[in-house]
RNA sequence: GGCCCGUUCGUCUAUCGGUUAGGACGUCAGGUUUUCAACCUGAAAAGAGGGGUUCGACUCCCCUACGGGCUGCCA
């Protein structure tokens, strides 16, 4: 039993963002392959912009990529007062102070630095003031931030980081209101839940320092830092809405297998020699720190495609219905009969070979999705032309008597194709036309051995001239 | 503006001073083939630019360019 503990801290304002749900991913595999704990906590202090629906959405996309976390999920709200607790115990200890200046006060100075292209470093007057000559006002709690020296920040992916300290002002940490800010209540929260390493996006590597200024007040131990950095869209560009999928979930419906976008997401900015497909145990065995890139990586949707389809390969039949069963509820399509569902998992075996992503597998599979009559698609209908439909119609009584191997089956097609001088190929475009309505499909003597003889005969015999 | 981070094939990356700069996805060419997928063979494809340090730099240092982050009583 390791004593590393590491956490999850989304905040609720919508859906689980994919470099969200990397974070976590990393965050998990940390946690996992090292026996440690994996917390997740709701950083819902903005009451405004944090919703119910929001926290649902996440947790959803956490549990459909198989991120399960330990114990209970904290709530940073529900935690407000221990946080002003901690507040006020800074200023007991004389790491913090009570600043008395007035948001329209600060705001008008920085407007007048700005326009003077000075630093919009705010310095309170307050920082020393006797107490005795504070006003009956309200107040915020500032960290008494050192002024002198460096704070240096060890991080396990940005190597070491020295911020100086007169770049940092003396951030606010209990508001006029007393609620906690979010770099107060972060620090306490960590503090508090025994977290041992802070894995995150690096558009916290600033906060970082500040955050190690909160520690040291408090006299805390300072966490592991890990700052990762984000994920980009296909252009470079930041990822937002306009690269398309950005919520997890989209990524669901678009039919990838959660155990597909683990791979591909463990191994997007981090990298273990050259594994590229791998499976849990795996990355679990091999994911650390050092083996994080330090540049922004791009999505790019067509590796996690092949990913997705070496594990759709890979799964068990038993692992891949109830995914494919989801991804349909995801995508919003109808859901498989109870025919259908077994008659899916007996064509799993020739299906799962050849799909990329789950549409491509249901298309593919609807040769026994389908029930007769069987409508052939446009490029199908092509293929059954008057004398393929002849040949076919030949083919029947041959097939009556058949033995229903993959053998005998492949040695009776064979036998027409040759009496007509034919190859293979032009006698099974029509035969997949008109088992499967489609021009592609599984093998078309695949087809006939899960369709069985009489579902075979009888869609040949549909089809006859 | 200030501070901080980043930059190897199109993309994800390996390399931790000495390699023909490797792998994967994608692309292209060929092969196999009953479609698709898969598979086999091969090919094209990279150290942002400029200075140093060094016998030797993708690797260490500096500058520039470009990209990103922070600079809130948001998180």
């Amino acid at each position: 039993m390791s004593d590393i503990v590491t956490r999850f801290a989304p905040s609720p304002t919508g859906y689980l963002h994919i470099g969200g749900a990397r974070t976590a991913l990393f965050n998990w595999l940390y946690a996992r392959g090292r026996g440690g704990k994996f917390l997740l906590r709701i950083e819902d202090t903005d009451r405004a912009r944090s919703t119910p629906d929001a926290t649902e959405a996440i947790l959803r996309g956490l549990r459909w990529l198989g991120l399960d976390w330990d114990g209970d999920i904290v709530s940073q709200f529900d935690r407000r007062d221990r946080h002003a607790e901690v507040a006020h115990e800074m200023l007991a200890r004389g790491g913090a102070y009570k600043c008395f200046c007035t948001q329209d006060e600060i705001e008008a100075f920085r407007e007048a630095a700005r326009a003077e292209g000075r630093s919009t470093l705010f310095r309170s007057p307050w920082r020393d003031a006797d107490p005795a000559t504070h006003p009956d006002a309200p107040y915020v709690i500032r960290l008494k931030a050192p002024r002198e020296g460096h704070t240096v920040i060890e991080d396990q992916v940005q190597g070491t980081v020295t911020f100086g300290n007169d770049q940092l002002d003396d951030m606010v940490c209990l508001r006029s209101d007393g609620t906690p800010t979010y770099m107060l209540a972060v620090v306490v929260d960590d503090h508090d839940m025994g977290v041992t390493h802070v894995i995150r996006g690096d558009d916290h590597l600033n906060n970082a320092a500040r955050q190690t200024q909160i520690y040291r007040a408090m006299g805390w131990d300072v966490p592991v830092w890990a700052h990762v950095p984000l994920i980009h869209g296909p252009d470079g560009k930041k990822l937002s809405k306009r690269h398309g999928a950005v919520g997890l979930e989209e990524y669901q419906a678009m039919g990838y297998p959660a155990a597909g976008m683990r791979n591909y997401l463990t191994r997007l900015g981090w990298s273990h020699g050259d594994a590229e497909f791998f499976s849990d145990a795996e990355a679990r065995d091999w994911f650390d720190l050092k083996g994080i890139g330090r540049a922004p990586a791009r999505l790019d949707f067509k590796k996690l495609e092949n990913l997705s389809g070496q594990h759709i390969a890979a799964m068990s039949d038993a692992a891949l219905m109830p995914e494919i069963e989801a991804y349909l509820a995801a995508s919003g399509q109808p859901n498989l009969s109870q025919s259908q569902h077994s008659d899916l998992s007996r064509a799993l075996y020739c299906l799962k070979d050849r799909a990329k992503t789950f549409p491509e597998l249901i298309e593919k599979a609807n040769f026994i999705l389908s029930s007769r009559p069987i409508v052939p698609d446009q490029k199908a209908s092509q293929s059954l032309d008057p004398v393929s439909r002849g040949i076919l119609t030949e083919l029947t009584p041959h097939l009556q008597n058949a033995s229903w191997s993959r053998d005998t089956l492949e040695a009776t097609v064979g036998a027409i194709a040759e009496a007509h001088g034919i190859g293979l190929g032009k006698i099974a475009g029509p035969l997949r036309a008109a088992l499967a309505g489609r021009t592609v499909s599984p093998s078309v003597f695949d087809m006939m051995l899960v369709l069985g003889r009489q579902e075979t005969l009888a869609r040949l015999e549909d089809v006859k001239v």
